[in-house]
DNA sequence: CTGTCATTAGTCAGACAG
DNA sequence: ATTACTGTCTGACTAATG
C-alpha cells in the first residue's frame, strides 16, 4: 500500500555563525560574521577581557562565509566581499571560520536525527532532507520531535519543512527562518507557494532568474502559467520541462541515503595575482601541493581516478579548464602532478594569474588489501 | 562510395548551491 | 574597489563508431 510522501528538510539558523555563539556568548544579539582566510584570532587583552576583530580592521580578499540575522538585517550576506561588507557594518564583529567545530556539530545534529530515522539525504554541513513516510507519528509532533532532538544534542536552533517533496520542503524550511516549522500540503501550492519569487526554487540562480524577469516571469505562479513551449524554447528541453514541473510542485526525486563522489578537487586563491613568469618558483610549489593535497585526500577517500584537470581564474576573473582521461588509473600526487602539468600546457598563459585548482574526475573505489582479502579469503573456522 | 543520422565519450564553459 | 572553496549538473561542441 503507497502512502503520500512526506519529505521534510532540515535547515540549521546561521550554521556557523551559531556555532561560534557557543563558544562567545557575550556576542549574543550582535552582529557577527564569520568570514576571511586570515581574519585573526580573537585575542586575550591585558585585563582578561577577550577582544574580537572588527570588519573595519580587515584587509584581505575573504568573503563572507556566514553572518548572524543582526549582521544580515545591515545589509551583511553570505559570499559577499569583506571590504564591501566593512562598508555596511563597520563593527560587526569578524570571526576565523572554524571547519574542525562546524563538522563536529554537524555530525552532532545528524546523529541526532538518526536516532530517530535513518531515512536522511545529506545535503552538506548544515543541511538534511529527511524521509518521514514509513514514520506513523502526526507530522507536526514528529517535525517538534526533531527540532527539539538537535536542540538537545548541539544547543542549536533550526528550521523545518514537511511536504510531499523535496523542492517543496526546501522552499518551506526557509519559509519562517529562524527556529521555524511550515507544514505545507499540496492543496496550498496556489495560496502560499505561487506567490512567491520565482528564485525561492532551488535551482533557479540569479541568470536564470534575469532570463525569467525579461520574459516578465516573476513569480512561481507566473512560472507556472507560462506556456511550456516558451520556456523550453528560451531554456532548452530538459531545463525547460523542469521549471514547469517545479512550479507546479511536483517533484519525484527520491532521498537519497547513499552516494559515491563524482570528483574531489582543490583549489587555492593567492594572496596576489601571481605572474608566470616572475613568481614562476612560488607557481610551481603551490601546484605541487595541490596535487600533494588532493592525491592525500584520494586516498584518505579510498579512490583511483581516470581523469585528471585543472582550473585557472586570471586578474581579470576570466576562468578556464582543461583535463584529460588518462589510459590507467592513477591515485599517487607525482602522476597527478606530471598529468595536471599536461593539461598546463594547452592554457594560454598570458595574464598573471589568481587562483589555481586540480581536479579528480572518473573516480572508482580502490579495493584496499584488506577488503580484498577479505573478500578472497573465505573464513576460516580457526 | 558518399551522405546522413543516432549514439556515446570526451572536453570545456557556465550555472548553481552550501 | 571588491568578489572562497568544493562539488554537481547541463548544454554545446567535437570526434569516433556504426
Amino acid at each position: 500500500m503507497n502512502r503520500a510522501r512526506r519529505i521534510a528538510h532540515l535547515d540549521m539558523d546561521a550554521f556557523f555563525a551559531s556555532v561560534e555563539l557557543l563558544s562567545y556568548p557575550q556576542l549574543r544579539g550582535q552582529p557577527v560574521v564569520v568570514g576571511g582566510r586570515n581574519a585573526s584570532q580573537s585575542i586575550l587583552g591585558p585585563d582578561g577581557v577577550v577582544r574580537f576583530t572588527r570588519l573595519k580592521d580587515y584587509a584581505g580578499r575573504g568573503v563572507v562565509t556566514t553572518s548572524t540575522y543582526e549582521a544580515r538585517a545591515l545589509g551583511v550576506f553570505s559570499g559577499m566581499g569583506l571590504m564591501k561588507s566593512a562598508m555596511l557594518a563597520p563593527d560587526a564583529i569578524l570571526l576565523p571560520a572554524n571547519f574542525e567545530a562546524y563538522r563536529h556539530y554537524s555530525r552532532l545534529f545528524k546523529s541526532a536525527v538518526a536516532a530517530i530515522t535513518p531515512n536522511i539525504e545529506d545535503r552538506g554541513i548544515d543541511e538534511i532532507y529527511i524521509d518521514l513516510t514509513d514514520l506513523e507519528e502526526e507530522t507536526k509532533a514528529l517535525a517538534q520531535r526533531i527540532k527539539q532532538a538537535v536542540s538537545d544534542a548541539t544547543g542549536l536552533s533550526c528550521s523545518i519543512g514537511v511536504t510531499p517533496n523535496k523542492l517543496l520542503s526546501k522552499i518551506c524550511s526557509d519559509l519562517d527562518k529562524p527556529n521555524g516549522l511550515t507544514v505545507l500540503d499540496i492543496q496550498e501550492l496556489a495560496t502560499r507557494i505561487w506567490p512567491l519569487p520565482a528564485k525561492k526554487i532551488n535551482g533557479i540562480g540569479p541568470k536564470a532568474n534575469e532570463k525569467l524577469a525579461k520574459l516578465d516571469i516573476h513569480t512561481i505562479g507566473e512560472l507556472a502559467a507560462a506556456p511550456a513551449a516558451l520556456l523550453i524554447s528560451h531554456f532548452g528541453r530538459a531545463t525547460g520541462t523542469w521549471l514547469r514541473q517545479a512550479a507546479h510542485g511536483i517533484d519525484t526525486r527520491p532521498v537519497v541515503t547513499e552516494s559515491e563522489p563524482k570528483s574531489i578537487s582543490r583549489e587555492t586563491t593567492f594572496e596576489r595575482d601571481l605572474h608566470v613568469r616572475h613568481d614562476r618558483a612560488a607557481l610551481s610549489e603551490i601546484f605541487t601541493n595541490l596535487c600533494m593535497r588532493l592525491a592525500d585526500d584520494l586516498q584518505r577517500k579510498g579512490y583511483a581516478t581516470r581523469t585528471i584537470g585543472i582550473k585557472l581564474k586570471y586578474a581579470d576573473f576570466q576562468v578556464i579548464t582543461r583535463d584529460m582521461t588518462l589510459p590507467i588509473e592513477i591515485s599517487d600526487g607525482t602522476h597527478i602532478r606530471q598529468a595536471a602539468q599536461e593539461c598546463l600546457k594547452r592554457v594560454p598563459l598570458t595574464q598573471r594569474i589568481r587562483l589555481l585548482g586540480v581536479r579528480a574526475g572518473a573516480l572508482t573505489p580502490i579495493t584496499t588489501d584488506a577488503g580484498a582479502m577479505k573478500g578472497l579469503q573465505p573464513d576460516l573456522p580457526f
